[in-house]
DNA sequence: GTCTATAGTTCGATAGAC
DNA sequence: GTCTATCGAACTATAGAC
């Protein structure tokens, strides 16, 4: 193969980095506008604009200001809930046929999502997540039905396995305040940096994942009518 | 007093009246709205339809779509707040100089609010609140600091009092998750409805009461480090 | 206090050149 | 795949008649 061929195969090359590149600055872009200024509140303007592209491009890549959303959903969800149904399998298998505990399944549950602020996206996302999660518009509660709906089967499930004792109500409204708990936190308003005058930090993923998962596992025990 | 002096005595009552309505059904309409569709996404032109008069007339009485909002806020966050405070009081002066359980402190936060569900405008208040919550734009917070933040470091004290055992982190984080968790779950997406198949209601004000406080005061509890 | 009319922006989306 | 240019609609806010 001659340097014409070696040409052609590494301007295809850049060409391909070259999409990559734009498509996912878009959708970099877009996480960080729709965190801070909710769906409504970003313009397809202000996406081209921190993406550094023509207005036009958006509607290529990602057809309409919706999909875009969706498809910021989609990536996310996907990402922080394989490893929380990793993470879930992986209690039970260590189980060997026994029960994990619960706080392995609070583990499970809660670290993927606050670890997740680790990286910029993560805690973009983590504001889109809450918000979307206290939205109840049609087209929100269909993608919150179509992305988390399942991992909550799994975990409730979960948990109706380590805490026998607890009803069927009990069990839902148990994981319901728990997550309510969890993405609601993970929002990082800074509220408790400001009401501690600053001794605290919400921005201090093990402090946080160390709260929850003992609030939560003691508020779910508490449930019992025992 | 003649028939003529009647005639205007009764015509500035009406005209009273009209100045009410017209103000009062624009607040209303305002907060199904903003609950609904959010801050961003409804438009003064949605409101003044939805109320009844004309656009100019919202700037007239509102002066701004922000100060519209900010005047929902201020209305709402004082009726339910004015109640927490009083029924705090009421848990220590019924304790005689003793401490109140911490039960009781969870209910006069928890019932307040939940109950304002029984009202339209309670549930729509509620989306407000949820939406407003996890929002991190500045003047999002400037609004929780304004009419939340009191209310916060009085409930805080208060759980420090009847929670000694609780280190100055575990109670500003006891309460950030429990905050959480009650203004995230008031926002009744109907999730619960539909995670359990129509067998619960989140609009079941009473059965939301009791799980949270249950779920709270186990949760808090089970931070000490103890 | 309430209206109509409209100024001045900004929106989502598309057409068409390259 | 990326751009410029632009359409038509919707937006907040105000001016001015009544």
């Amino acid at each position: 193969m001659g340097p014409i061929g070696q040409e052609i195969l590494i301007s295809e090359k850049i060409k391909k980095m070259a999409v990559t590149k734009a498509k996912d600055s878009i959708l970099e872009a877009a996480e960080r506008l729709f965190a801070q200024h909710g769906y409504s509140g970003t313009s397809m303007r202000m996406v081209a604009e921190e993406a550094g592209v023509a207005q036009a491009l958006i509607h290529y890549h990602c057809k309409s200001k919706e999909h875009l959303y969706e498809m910021i959903i989609e990536k996310r969800s996907t990402m922080i809930n394989q490893i929380r149904r990793q993470e879930l399998k992986r209690c039970f298998d260590e189980a060997e046929g026994g029960v994990p505990s619960l706080e392995e399944i609070m583990q499970s549950f809660v670290r993927p999502a606050i670890e997740s602020g680790r990286y910029s996206w993560g805690r973009d996302f983590s504001q889109i997540l809450a918000k979307l999660a206290v939205s109840d518009e049609t087209r929100s509660r269909e993608l919150v039905h179509k992305y988390y709906d399942p991992i909550a089967r799994e975990f409730i499930d979960a948990f109706k396995k380590v805490l026998p004792d607890l009803s069927h109500s009990e069990v839902y409204w148990g994981y319901l305040i728990t997550t309510s708990a969890v993405v609601s936190s993970m929002a990082r308003t800074g509220r408790i940096n400001r009401l501690s005058d600053g001794s605290l930090d919400d921005g201090n993923n093990e402090q946080m994942i160390v709260r929850l998962v003992q609030y939560a596992v003691n508020g779910m025990r508490g449930l019992t009518t025992l």
